[in-house]
RNA sequence: UCCCCGAUAGCUCAAUCGGCAGAGCGGGUGGCUGUUAACCACUAGGUUGCAGGUUCGAGUCCUGCUCGGGGAGCCA
C-alpha cells in the first residue's frame, strides 16, 4: 500500500478506510487494552494519533515503540472521539521498521536548550521547533526564485571556485590539492604552478562579479548558492558558510535597487505567512513573542531612506551615550546601526551614500566625488540584512578606484572588459538568506537556522 | 582575534563561609486511566570538562588548557 503523508491525512475532509503512514514515534500513551502512538513524518508540525488494541496494544511489541522509533502503520483514518485531533489512525497492522534504544535516544518528550541541539545537529530536524524551522528554510528559498521568475530575473550558477584573491569582501579559504601547499600569497615564480589551477584559488566570497558580467548581457540575473568566508567570527550572525542571494540588474540605479530590495523582503514575508502558517505559529509562541508584530512592521509601511550624512547627524543629535562616538567619515559602528534602526526609526531602514573610503572598490562615486551610491538595509535585531550598490560603470573612474584600493587591474581584466564594451549602469545587491530567516522565525543564532552551520573550530556532520 | 561569563546525572539546573553531591524532567519497574506536556508509587544513574597547584579537607580558591555562550571587530 502506497504511503500517504501525515499532513494529507490531517488535512482530510472525509474518512478513509485503508491508509499506510509513515514515521517516527514521538511519544505513546498506554491506557487499559489500548495504546495511543504520536506520529510524526515531517510534513507538517502535527503528529498522526495511532490507536493501537487488542494484540497490537501488547507485549512485547509494545515495549519497543519508543519515542524515535520508525513505525508503518496500516489502517482506518476515523474521526476522533476525543478532543485534541480530528482524525486517528486505527491500526490494523503495524510494521516497527527501526528501533530506537530509550536509554540512549538524545531526544526526549521534553524541551532542549539549542546548545545541546547543536551537537546532535544530525537529529534536532525531528524536533518540532527544526522541523519547522527547516520547512520555512525550504518554503523560503522556492519563494526566492519565484520573485525573481515572475520579475523576468534569469537565475545564473555562479562559480564556487574562484581564481580572483581580493575580492574585497572578507577572508577566503584556500583551495589545493597540492600536499604541501605554498604560503598563501605566494611569491617568486608562480608557486602554485603545480597546483590544480597552475594558479592561487579560492571558494567564493560572493558571485556578484559574475551577476555583474551575465546582468551586461542577459539584463536582470540573480544567483542564489552558497559563500564563503574564513573570517574568524564568532557571533551569533556569522557563519563559514552561508547563503546568498545575489540580484544584478543592467540599466538600474540605487533608488530601483532598494525598491528591489525592499520588494523581495516583503514578498518573502508574505509568502511564508500565506504558506507556513502553522510552523510560524510555533515560533511566535515558543521563541519570540513579538514575531507577529515585527513581520507586520516589515511588510506593511515603506522602509525609510537615510543619506550615511545625515545619519550621523541623527546619531550625534541623539543625546544617547554611545560606547563609540559617532564619528563622520567613520563605519557606523553595531551600536549605531541599532539605535537608528530600532530606536529612531522602529523599522527597515536603508541608509545609502557612504564615503567612499569605507566602502567597496566597485561602487559608483556620486557626483560630490565623496561619496558612494552604496545602501545597507538595517533590520530590527539582526542587524545588515542586505548590503548593495549602484556599479562603478566608467572605466576611468573603476580603474583609479581600484589603484586607490591597491587591486591588480590585470587580475579582473574580464571585470573591466565590461566597461571597455557596451558599458551600462547597473545596480544589485546581497541578502544573506541566513540572517532573512533568522528575522522571519525570531531565531536568535545563525547556527540555528543552517542544516549543520560551519563556524571556527566547527565541522562535525 | 579581543573582552566578559560558563562547564556538576541522559537533559535543565541547585549545592550557604572551603566541610557527607541534590532536585525536576527523561530512563527502568509496577499501578491507573480514550490518552494527548498524561497521572501515582518505587528505582537505577556521578572520575563535578582536562591537567596541575594551595589546603587536614576543593564542585567551591589559584594557574594553564579545551569546549560552549554573550558582547566587539569583520560582514550577508
Amino acid at each position: 500500500m502506497e504511503r500517504t503523508a501525515v499532513r494529507d491525512l490531517l488535512n482530510r475532509e472525509a474518512p478513509l478506510d485503508a491508509v499506510r503512514a509513515c514515521g517516527w514515534v514521538r511519544t505513546r500513551r498506554d491506557a487499559k487494552g489500548l495504546s495511543f502512538l504520536e506520529v510524526n513524518d515531517g510534513s507538517c508540525l502535527r503528529n498522526l494519533q495511532v490507536i493501537l488494541e487488542g494484540p497490537l496494544a501488547a507485549e512485547p511489541l509494545l515495549r519497543r515503540l519508543t519515542t524515535g522509533s520508525a513505525v508503518a502503520v496500516e489502517g482506518a483514518l476515523v474521526a476522533s472521539p476525543a478532543a485534541g485531533q480530528r482524525w486517528e489512525l486505527r491500526a490494523r497492522r503495524l510494521e516497527l521498521l527501526g528501533e530506537a534504544d530509550p536509554e540512549t535516544y538524545p531526544l526526549q518528550k521534553k524541551r532542549h536548550s539549542d546548545e545541546f541541539l547543536r551537537g546532535i545537529a544530525h537529529l534536532r530536524p525531528r524536533t518540532n521547533k527544526y522541523g519547522a524551522l527547516f520547512r520555512i528554510r525550504s518554503e523560503a528559498a522556492f519563494a526566492v526564485h519565484r520573485f525573481f521568475r515572475e520579475r523576468g530575473f534569469v537565475h545564473l550558477h555562479s562559480p564556487i571556485l574562484t581564481g580572483s584573491d581580493c575580492e574585497g569582501a572578507g577572508e577566503l579559504f584556500r583551495v589545493t590539492t597540492l600536499r604541501e601547499p605554498p604560503p598563501a600569497g605566494g611569491g617568486g615564480e608562480n608557486p602554485f604552478a603545480a597546483d590544480f589551477f597552475g594558479r592561487e584559488a579560492h571558494l567564493t566570497v560572493s558571485g556578484q562579479l559574475e551577476a555583474e558580467l551575465f546582468a551586461c548581457a542577459l539584463g536582470r540575473v540573480y544567483t542564489f548558492g552558497p559563500t564563503f568566508r574564513a573570517e574568524n567570527s564568532n557571533t551569533p550572525r556569522h557563519a563559514a558558510e552561508f547563503w546568498m542571494i545575489e540580484p544584478e540588474m543592467a540599466f538600474a540605479d540605487l533608488e530601483e535597487d532598494m525598491a528591489l530590495a525592499e520588494a523581495l523582503v516583503k514578498e518573502l514575508v508574505r509568502h511564508l505567512r500565506a504558506h507556513c502558517a502553522e510552523d510560524l505559529e510555533l515560533f511566535a509562541r515558543w521563541v519570540d513573542p513579538e514575531l507577529p508584530a515585527r513581520l507586520d512592521l516589515l511588510v506593511e509601511r515603506p522602509y525609510e531612506r537615510i543619506p550615511y550624512a545625515e545619519a550621523v547627524r541623527i546619531l550625534q543629535a541623539s543625546g544617547e551615550r554611545f560606547e563609540y562616538p559617532v564619528r563622520e567619515g567613520g563605519d557606523l559602528q553595531t551600536e549605531h546601526e541599532r539605535y537608528l534602526c530600532e530606536r529612531h526609526v522602529g523599522r527597515p531602514v536603508f541608509v545609502t551614500d557612504y564615503p567612499k573610503e569605507i566602502k567597496a572598490f566597485y561602487m559608483r562615486v556620486n557626483d560630490d566625488g565623496r561619496t558612494v551610491a552604496a545602501m545597507d538595509l538595517l533590520v530590527p535585531r539582526v542587524g545588515e540584512l542586505v548590503g548593495g550598490s549602484q556599479r562603478e560603470e566608467r572605466l576611468e573612474v573603476l580603474e583609479r578606484r581600484m589603484e586607490e584600493a591597491g587591486l591588480p587591474r590585470d587580475r579582473y581584466w574580464w571585470y573591466l572588459d565590461i566597461r571597455r564594451f557596451g558599458t551600462v549602469p547597473h545596480a544589485g545587491f546581497g541578502l544573506g538568506f541566513e540572517r532573512f530567516l533568522m528575522l522571519a522565525t525570531g531565531v536568535a543564532n545563525i547556527r540555528d537556522v543552517i542544516p549543520f552551520p560551519r563556524t571556527p573550530h566547527n565541522l562535525e556532520f
